[in-house]
RNA sequence: GCCCGAGUGGCGGAACGGCAGACGCGACGGACUCAAAAUCCGUUGUCCGCAAGGGCGUGUGGGUUCGAGUCCCACCUCGGGCACCA
């Protein structure tokens, strides 16, 4: 045993007795996670609050570095969960070393759905699972040696935490948004502008109105507000169901139950207020590109207009984004949702329109929207009049048109929009053009050019000077772009009262009820008047009551008439409740539904910074430390957020959403919550199936020749997510014991860059195992465990293999770029190897260092060889290694010599060579004047230090 | 279908528009060993060639450039999202 008084076990079996293996990493992992638990090394102090430990703030910068919440799953975790959790952690280590206080914890998302199903097939309390759940991840988790704050790990089911998810609900609840200042306010200020007469309540005066109506016109302006929309309910299990457990066929994934669609009376965020916003912001946010594009054209403002035709009904108002193709309109088309189609449709339409509507009800948007579907449709006998030509067309309605894009109908113009073309081809419907499309359209489709549509194989889309499109009053002739055209037709239709321009956005406000019963109740309760009243802050939380039977009452399954009853209207004692609201005790009834998963994870990184804090969600001063903005103009937020991309629009932009309602009512500082996003990239792996298409044990698979056998059967092999169904997971458990958390940690992050996903492939980790063994051996000597460390000076080339090293480390890990570290990290130890192979010893100056750098990475190894090289302190608040310019410097350079663009000879010359020298020393260079054969260069390229290319 | 990505040796990957294949796995050869494992040293894109050297090579087809894995256009394949999985 060493003199280091370590208790250290020999390895079993043939090995050295102080190889670094398996069994060794697994006692230097447990020695170290301890002694880090026991001295809280990674706890990182407040500047107020409950947490507040001022004096160790201290003077340093702060870092709030955070992962995307995880989902405690049953079936634990695989070696993919963990890749985004390493990242992070390497680099808080790495900011750490380098002088930052570093702010890191993981939480828990555990309201949703798979505990909910899980209660009840077994019956359990979704509780209880979910508990033993977050219990084997946290397990699993701190065996991987990762920094985390253990104080600061909340969970959305604990009271303490939904008590505060709940009163943001109310913030939202309580707050109207003001267009004109351009924020939320709280609705007592909506109220006072209503008493004051400033504001038009829509209903005359406010003094006028009874309780009731009141309420109906303050809760018009509500940012979290009631509404109808649509559910899909199964009698057959008694349950409402969310969409991934609807088949396409419309029937329930679990007993292929039918599928009803059927409206509920739900909460609803008033997200599309903040539309413009959530887009003008993204340009302030350091976040991949890709993700700002997709959150925009989620957001998807378009510009157009509001017109109105007349009908016999009234007039029916469409949105369009091409107005100036209006004279082109020769039909209109309404959503089979729209209100006013039950008074346009003709008797003799009536069946048909009926049927189709219930066909229509039966599909997924998605599946309405698709392209490449044929187009259907039915008339409704009926016609209405377009405002520019001033003759009659026909309406149609058709499901490719949505209620909640626009205004649920559209004009049809088949001459520029390819599916009204589609549409008009497939009923023989009128086709005339607004513009003649440019030759070269006409050319491409091998047809010449003409104005007569039936000619056209589809509708012509941009720009192109304006036919037919004239009236009394307006002209689009002389227009040749549609900007153009679109701001004459606007202002035309303005002055006619015909309509206006406007905006609108593919962003619909945000479906926040589930009938379901493991999420957060809802703070609300319904007075007499079933007008909806808050549960005050003293009251909070409300609590989820007990359930004896998680089995929902099923019904006759074609029973599509009984409502739909969500779980927790089943407990009537609960649901009927006495209170207090400020108007003596009276009887109200509970909101029944439950908030979506999303709530948790829209403000969770807000209670990390003060989980304790029994006064507030977060202390403002708390708040303004780590999240506030660092300057003028900067949005504030974490420091850096990392996750998967599959979140790129729904959870982003909802916790968005929320973070800047509780800015414009002062509650955050910061007005973003992610200041900078980085996605991670998936760990997949193969998978085999049988010739049946079963699927085989991945790990019982063989390879020979490029083709797979199972049991001496070939097998077929496909690409996909780890999982129970394909049969390949890998677990962090089964790394830990083959090679250790620390060999597993480097693997994940040497398999390439982060932001990409990659297979996993068990085979290749001996390879980091190797390189950690080699680094041990020249730290000490596997069979007598002396350190093999001399203080003697390194050579010259070596001191600059290091040098470079650490330049390059520190580069790489700042970037996130761990992949290249870890290649020059090996480079390095190869070095020292060689040196070592040949003097016998390590030079401190170099190993010190090499053990510094890979502490972020391989944190329980470097600690323990930091210590057996004599160091007391942890490695964690050690500085990084610094290089010294002076040994990365050369005086000379080889540069690559080019003929034609193709290498042909390289040439070392000094540093700094003038260009014209350097063409020179090229011209002299025998290969290269092999290949000019005494041919003049014609043009000649150079960059200094890099590269000359000569051409011929 | 719509939106967003990604395609480089046998495999994972590296490469500010400037030397394609760093580093690792695998494979092959050598040293050590009675032998094997482990370890150490070396070779390894591909084709032609004894060699020196040369040809070809970053999914496919075009383009921009003195020069393209990198930029642009089209296509093919794979992955992610599409609002009640989160």
């Amino acid at each position: 045993m060493s003199a280091h008084g370590s208790s250290l076990q020999g390895n079993e079996s043939g090995a050295p007795p102080l190889r670094y293996t398996a069994h060794l990493a697994r006692q230097i992992e447990a020695k170290w996670q301890d002694q880090w638990e026991r001295d809280r090394t990674f706890e990182a102090p407040n500047p107020a609050g409950p947490l507040a430990e001022p004096e160790k703030v201290g003077g340093r910068p702060k870092l709030f570095v955070l992962d995307m919440f995880p989902y405690p799953s049953g079936a634990g975790l695989h070696v993919g969960h963990p890749l985004g959790y390493i990242g992070t952690d390497v680099f808080a280590r790495f900011k750490r070393m380098t002088g930052f206080n570093v702010l890191h914890a993981l939480g828990y998302d555990s309201f949703g759905l798979p505990a909910e199903q899980h209660a009840i097939v077994t019956g359990i309390h979704p509780r209880i699972n979910t508990e033993s759940n977050v219990a084997t991840m946290r397990r699993q988790l701190r065996r991987l040696g990762l920094g985390h704050d253990a104080r600061r790990s909340v969970s959305t089911t604990d009271e303490d935490f939904y008590r505060w998810t709940q009163w943001i609900f109310l913030q939202v609840f309580e707050s109207w948004y003001d267009r004109e200042a351009g924020r939320a306010r709280p609705i007592a200020e909506l109220i006072g502008q209503f008493e004051r007469g400033e504001r038009d309540t829509g209903r005359g005066p406010w003094g006028a109105l009874g309780p009731a109506e009141r309420a109906a016109v303050v809760d018009g302006h509500r940012l979290a507000y009631l509404a109808d929309a649509p559910v899909n309910w199964c009698p057959g299990l008694g349950t409402i169901l969310a969409n991934e457990e609807v088949t396409a066929e419309g029937r329930s994934d679990i007993g292929n139950f039918p599928v009803f669609k059927r409206t509920m009376r739900q909460w609803t965020m008033r997200i599309t207020a903040y539309a413009d916003r959530l887009i003008d912001d993204l340009d302030r946010l350091d976040w991949p590109e890709p993700i700002k594009l997709m959150q925009r054209n989620w957001i998807g403002r378009s510009e157009g207009a509001r017109v109105r035709f007349a009908s016999a009904a009234g007039p029916i108002e469409v949105f369009t984004t091409r107005p100036d193709t209006l004279f082109g309109a020769t039909f209109m088309v309404l959503s089979p949702e729209h209100p006013l189609v039950d008074e346009l449709v003709s008797d003799g339409q009536r069946a048909d329109v009926a049927a189709y509507r219930a066909r229509a009800a039966s599909l997924a948007d998605a599946e309405r929207t698709d392209a490449t579907r044929e187009k259907t449709g039915v008339s409704l006998g009926a016609t209405a009049v377009n405002p520019a030509t001033g003759r009659e067309v026909p309406v149609w309605i058709a499901d490719y048109v949505l209620m909640g894009y626009g205004t649920g109908a559209i004009m049809a113009v088949p001459s520029g929009d390819q599916r009204d073309f589609d549409f008009a081809r497939e009923f023989g419907l009128p086709v005339v053009p607004t513009q003649r499309p440019p030759d070269a359209w006409f050319e491409a489709r091998g047809i010449p050019p003409t104005l007569d549509c039936s000619q056209w194989p589809g509708a012509y889309v941009g720009d192109g000077p304006y036919v037919g499109s004239s009236n009394a009053e307006v002209t689009l002739e002389g227009c040749d772009t549609v900007d153009a055209a679109v701001a004459r037709m606007n202002a035309w239709l303005e002055r006619a009262g015909h309509g206006r321009s406007a905006v609108t956005y593919k962003l619909r406000d945000w479906l926040f009820s589930r009938q379901r019963y493991w999420g957060e109740p809802f703070p609300i309760v319904y007075d007499e008047h079933g007008v909806a009243r808050a549960v005050p802050d003293a009251l909070l939380p409300v609590r989820l009551p007990e359930l004896d039977d998680f089995k929902p009452q099923a019904l006759d399954p074609d029973d599509e008439r009984t409502d739909p009853i969500p779980p927790l209207a089943r407990v009537g004692q609960w649901v009927d409740v006495e209170m207090d609201l400020g108007d003596g005790p009276r009887r109200y009834r509970r909101e029944v539904n439950v908030m979506p998963q999303w709530a948790g994870s829209c403000w969770y990184e807000l209670r990390y910074l003060d989980p304790t804090n029994r006064n507030a969600f977060v202390d403002p001063e708390v708040e303004r430390y780590w999240m506030g903005p660092t300057g003028p103009g900067h949005t504030g937020g974490v420091d850096l957020y990392v996750g998967g991309v599959e979140h790129a629009v729904l959870h982003l932009l909802y916790a968005r959403f929320w973070h800047k309602v509780l800015f414009d009512l002062g509650h955050v500082s910061s007005e973003e919550p992610f200041h900078r996003l980085f996605n991670q990239g998936y760990i997949q792996a193969w998978a085999y199936r049988d010739a049946r298409g079963q699927t085989v044990p991945a790990a019982e698979v063989a390879e020979s020749d490029g083709s797979w056998t199972w049991n001496g059967q070939p097998v077929t092999r496909e690409y996909g997510k780890m999982g129970k169904s394909l049969k390949n997971v890998v677990t962090p458990d089964e790394m830990y014991d083959e090679y250790g958390a620390d060999t597993f940690r480097l693997y994940e992050m040497s398999m390439g860059p982060l932001d990409a996903s990659r297979p996993w492939n068990t085979r290749d980790v001996v390879g980091m195992q190797r390189f950690l063994q080699r680094v041990w051996r020249n730290v000490v000597d596997e069979d007598t465990g002396e350190l093999r460390v001399s203080n003697g000076a390194a050579p010259d080339a070596l001191r600059r293999e290091l040098h470079r090293a650490i330049a390059g480390v520190a580069d790489d890990m700042a970037s996130l770029r761990f992949n290249t570290a870890i290649a020059k990290l090996i480079e390095l130890n190869n070095a020292l190897t060689a040196h070592v192979n040949a003097a016998g010893s390590s030079p401190r100056e170099v190993l010190e260092p090499l053990v510094q750098m890979l502490s972020p990475l391989c944190p329980h190894l470097a600690d323990e060889m930091w210590e057996r090289l004599g160091r007391r302190e942890v490695l964690a608040f050690h500085p990084f290694p610094v290089a010294d310019p002076a040994m990365l410097a050369s005086d000379t350079v080889e540069v690559p010599v080019q003929v034609n663009g193709k290498v042909r000879s390289r040439i070392v010359v000094p540093v700094g060579t003038p260009d014209d020298e350097l063409v020179r020393l090229a011209m002299a260079d025998e290969k290269v004047a092999a290949h000019l054969d005494g041919r003049a260069p014609r043009n000649t390229v150079v960059v200094p230090d890099r590269l000359v290319n000569l051409v011929v």
